[in-house]
DNA sequence: GTCTATAGTGGGATAGAC
DNA sequence: GTCTATCCCACTATAGAC
């Protein structure tokens, strides 16, 4: 980011197109177009279609395992750590659900080095929310189901939410987190 | 699917493809070298690259409209219904995830009229699941949360469910409708 | 910082021989 | 049913003028 505000307002709107086509499925130049300039122009201030993606997706990434890391060594119960990372997830969507939506959908089109690092961070996540529940069943504080089952219902809801925040929109945040909370760990009935 | 055996092969072929870097990102050269012809050659059974995402798409998008219906007007209450409606997910899920994962993130590049059939298809389909839930609300069956809260957090575990179930793979069917109907339905805690 | 011009590659799709 | 050859177009990216 070096050449601060143009490139970012570049990487904002490229990542609206990627929201909405795919990354593989917008050309250099859709994301020129929506600039209002041509499509080598772009090329003074990135070096490739493909950074853009890495700098959409990695620094979310990284802010997602570092969340983790810091509310896993909390001095808190499993299920209190549970409903901060909801937490955590909704605020992420509510603000910057077009990073979410590249990092869901197009990590695999990171190049070589960003996409391992990538799945290393994702597995890394995984593995902690995975030990935080485990720890909330051995100490009985969650039910006895199938770990992978708990983990996968929550984490595909929360990545999920950006595809819908927006729709039903302008759901109050707090309103969002308290009843998504709700739904996600005390269920429906 | 008058031509038979070699058209369905290239759509079960292409869609692994499509699973793994979405249908933008697969040439139709791609296609043509995992069936171990030429490019050309596959113009000989089908019309265009698109109409493989639409045989993919729209066949399982009606399937599951039908299905929906169907469980609507069962003499149900409405958290049976809502366990019908997990368990066809799941049996979707496990028996072509390929045409799950293309309906999920590739239905924006279906042709102008299966798109407007798609999108019209998909607004039935959470309508009926929205009645659903309103009713088991009213009846007292259901908790008085957010039914859009609700409903989204059912359907995006059960939409995403096809990315993990064959990495933590071959979790016996019955024991994960078991166990997600139980997440899903009466929570964690 | 943006432009025009263009290189170089690969895309979807067709024609016609076998 | 598959091939070679090819069309035409769109893609990412670069060079160099302004």
């Amino acid at each position: 980011m070096r050449t601060g505000t143009r490139k970012e307002e570049i990487v904002v709107e490229a990542s609206k197109l990627f929201k909405e086509k795919g990354y593989s499925a917008v050309s250099v130049r859709d994301i020129a177009q929506v600039m209002g300039i041509k499509a080598a122009s772009l090329y003074n201030h990135i070096d490739s279609k493909q950074e853009i993606l890495a700098l959409l997706i990695m620094e979310l990434a990284r802010e997602f395992t570092e969340g983790m890391r810091e509310i896993r060594q909390r001095s808190e119960t499993p299920l209190e750590k549970i409903r901060a990372v909801i937490e955590m997830h909704i605020d992420i969507t509510v603000s910057r659900s077009e990073a979410l939506a590249a990092l869901n959908n197009d990590w695999m089109h990171l190049g070589e080095e960003d996409r391992v690092e990538f799945v290393r961070m994702r597995e890394d996540y995984e593995e902690n929310f995975r030990q935080v529940i485990h720890k909330g069943i051995q100490e009985g504080e969650i039910r006895n189901l199938h770990p992978e089952v708990i983990l996968f219902s929550i984490l595909s809801t929360l990545r999920t939410l950006y595809l819908w925040y927006q729709k039903r929109g302008k759901l109050d945040v707090n309103v969002l987190k308290k009843d998504m909370v709700a739904v996600l760990i005390q269920g429906i009935v």
